[in-house]
RNA sequence: UGGCCUGUAGCCAAGCGGUAAGGCAGCGGGUUUUGAUCCCGUCAUGCGAAGGUUCGAAUCCUUCCAGGCCAGCCA
């Protein structure tokens, strides 16, 4: 091992922070992950979760967990509790307590007077409709809301009342004085706060009056120390405002505030990120729940079989940029394998299986036992036992009644084949049903090829799997396709229209016996088929398919 | 002539005036008891387009084209 640490590819956020540090704007980084707990954490969160706290990581800075949640209408434990698992699993830790934007709710109050005294903001009694009216269009201006001009001293009592909870919901908002024919329309008087007479899970019923993402997340960055505020393109445009809080709040409009930056968010092609969308899917009950494995959420690919180093792997390998993408699903498939080919050990289950008989096999009842490598590169993961009779499954897929092709590796009649692990065979006859489906395989072996080649030269290409049959165990398999059936199913006027009906394909076979053990988050490589984890719900033996192995022999 | 942002290979992405990194995918070959892995080789006379500045431009200037975001009392 060298003491040289790996490089991390560079980005353009990895350059300001290191300019910025260069020139002693801050001793040192603090960076912030602020999801909204409505909702469970995706692959793209995943990618916001590796630049913040690997950030914190690489820098030796500090990474907050932040719950942004000014929102109770949309919020729920059930969601604060899920992103934080999931972070954790994602392997990382937060800089002390985790923090909440309502922890801070009385210091917003307490910012708000003080936007009301310097006469920058005003409670204003126009309902939305009216407000939408006022605000113009992208062409044209706004015009000023008729209560702009309230005093301080009448803004501040009608504030107070507004917390009081003596005016109803929808009735009024607080809002900023800003410029009603500003071109960028988050700058047009941007509501600071509403009336919301809703339970919060963390304050309870303290508040009817909750802030607004814009007025909150500058303040909290500002109140925690952070010194680079990472969010997505979306918020260019609320950097504006961003900026304009901490310029006109006496406590930090200091060199060391805080700065935006904004990246591009994931997009993934055949899925999609959309929060509300993916409630929709569970909601509909188009996937089992939020941690469906064919679900792009951290639970649902923890699920299917996708460790935390390779979903880190794949935030590292797709990088940080402002260009607007669409990542191919090959690049996540490859960051599977790559660390699954390395660290899951090797096992054989048929998924589509049909019955072999050896007829030159001992007919007394008697197996063998064989030790096989668990990783064939790696000799310290040792070897298991597998075994061998008269009787064994094979796939379906791997016998052909009549070789098809010269470029036909698998088993056929008067075609020789090694067994994995184990023997040479060769096909001899199959029975079939009523409508020709084979239903048994009889063949022959050559004892004398047991973990090495034929003694006459001969060259047998085709390495198949196999299940001995007494000793297999059944067990059930979960193949996943795509979701959805067009590259960007978020661009679609009906999502749901555009699901792939195939994404789930369920197959019953056998394992070798040891997987009985077998825990779920485990990979395992079922060799020729792929990598499976044992599903964490099921009961019964279940084997999700996280990805299958490259194929390049067909293409 | 509303504002902001972005265009480098099929996909992702470095590059910041000195002559196009890397990964994924692809292609060709070698090893192999997984048609896997691994190894070797190959893959932009070109950086959205056109002009201009310069000894020299993906990098600077001008114009144009294309795409994304913004009119929640959501985040």
């Amino acid at each position: 091992m060298s003491d040289t640490p790996v490089e991390k590819p560079v980005n353009f956020i990895r350059n300001i922070i290191d300019a910025d540090l260069a020139e002693n704007k801050h001793d040192s980084i603090h960076t912030r992950f602020p999801p909204e707990p409505n909702g469970y954490l995706h692959i793209g969160h995943a990618k916001s979760i590796c630049l913040n706290f690997g950030l914190a990581q690489d820098y030796k800075g500090q990474c907050n967990l932040r719950f942004d949640d000014t929102n109770p209408t949309k919020e729920d434990m059930e969601y604060v509790e899920s992103i934080k698992k999931d972070v954790q699993w994602l392997g990382f830790d937060w800089s002390g307590d985790i923090c909440y934007s309502s922890n801070y709710f009385d210091k917003f109050y307490q910012y708000a007077m003080e936007l009301i005294d310097k006469g920058l903001a005003y409670v204003c009694f126009l309902n939305a409709e009216e407000t939408r009216e006022y605000r113009g269009t992208l062409k044209e201006a706004g015009k000023n809301s008729p209560y702009r001009d309230t005093t301080p001293e009448e803004n501040r009592a009608l504030f107070e009342k507004m917390k009081a909870g003596e005016f109803e919901e929808g009735k009024c908002v607080l809002r900023a004085k800003i410029d009603m024919a500003s071109p960028v329309m988050c700058m047009r008087d941007p509501a600071l706060y509403r009336i919301r007479f809703a339970h919060h899970h963390q304050t309870g019923d303290a508040w009817c009056i909750y802030p607004m993402y814009d007025f909150a997340h500058c303040i909290s960055d500002a109140i925690e120390g952070i010194t680079h505020s990472l969010c997505t393109l979306e918020f260019q445009d609320n950097r504006r405002l961003y900026d304009w809080f901490l310029d006109h709040l006496e406590d930090f409009n200091k060199p060391d505030r805080p700065h935006q930056y904004e990246f591009s968010r994931l997009n993934l092609e055949y899925t999609m990120m959309s929060k509300r969308k993916l409630h929709q899917l569970v909601d509909d009950k188009l996937v089992e729940g939020w941690d469906d494995p064919r679900m792009p959420t951290i639970s649902g690919m923890r699920r299917r079989g996708y460790s935390p180093a390779s979903i880190r792997d794949f935030a590292e390998r797709v990088g940080i940029s402002k260009v607007d993408s669409m990542t191919d699903m090959a690049i996540l498939e490859a960051a599977v394998r790559d660390d699954l080919n390395v660290n899951a050990p090797r096992t054989m289950g048929v998924i589509d299986p049909i019955k072999v008989i050896i007829e030159n096999y001992p007919e007394n009842g008697s197996i063998e036992t064989i030790d096989a490598p668990v990783h064939p590169q790696n000799e310290s993961m040792g070897t298991r036992q597998i075994h061998f009779g008269r009787e064994i499954y094979i796939d379906r897929a791997d016998f052909e009644e009549v070789k098809p092709n010269k470029k036909f590796q698998r088993l056929a009649i008067d075609k020789e084949v090694r067994l994995r692990n184990a023997y040479i065979i060769n096909g001899t006859r199959c029975d079939k049903d009523a409508d020709g489906n084979i239903t048994t395989i009889y063949a022959t072996y050559d004892p004398d090829t047991l973990g090495k080649n034929p003694e006459d030269g001969r060259k047998v290409k085709g390495v198949i799997h196999f299940v001995e049959a007494s000793k297999a165990v059944p067990a059930e398999f979960r193949l996943y396709d795509r979701l959805f059936t067009v590259e960007n199913p978020a661009k679609e006027d009906d999502f749901e229209a555009v699901l792939n009906p195939n994404s789930l394909e369920i197959k019953h076979g056998f394992v070798e016996p040891a997987l009985t053990q077998a825990t779920p988050e485990q990979g395992y490589q079922f060799e020729r088929e792929g990598y499976f984890c044992r599903d964490n719900k099921a009961d019964t033996l279940v084997f999700n398919k996280t990805v299958g192995l490259r194929e390049v022999w067909n293409k």
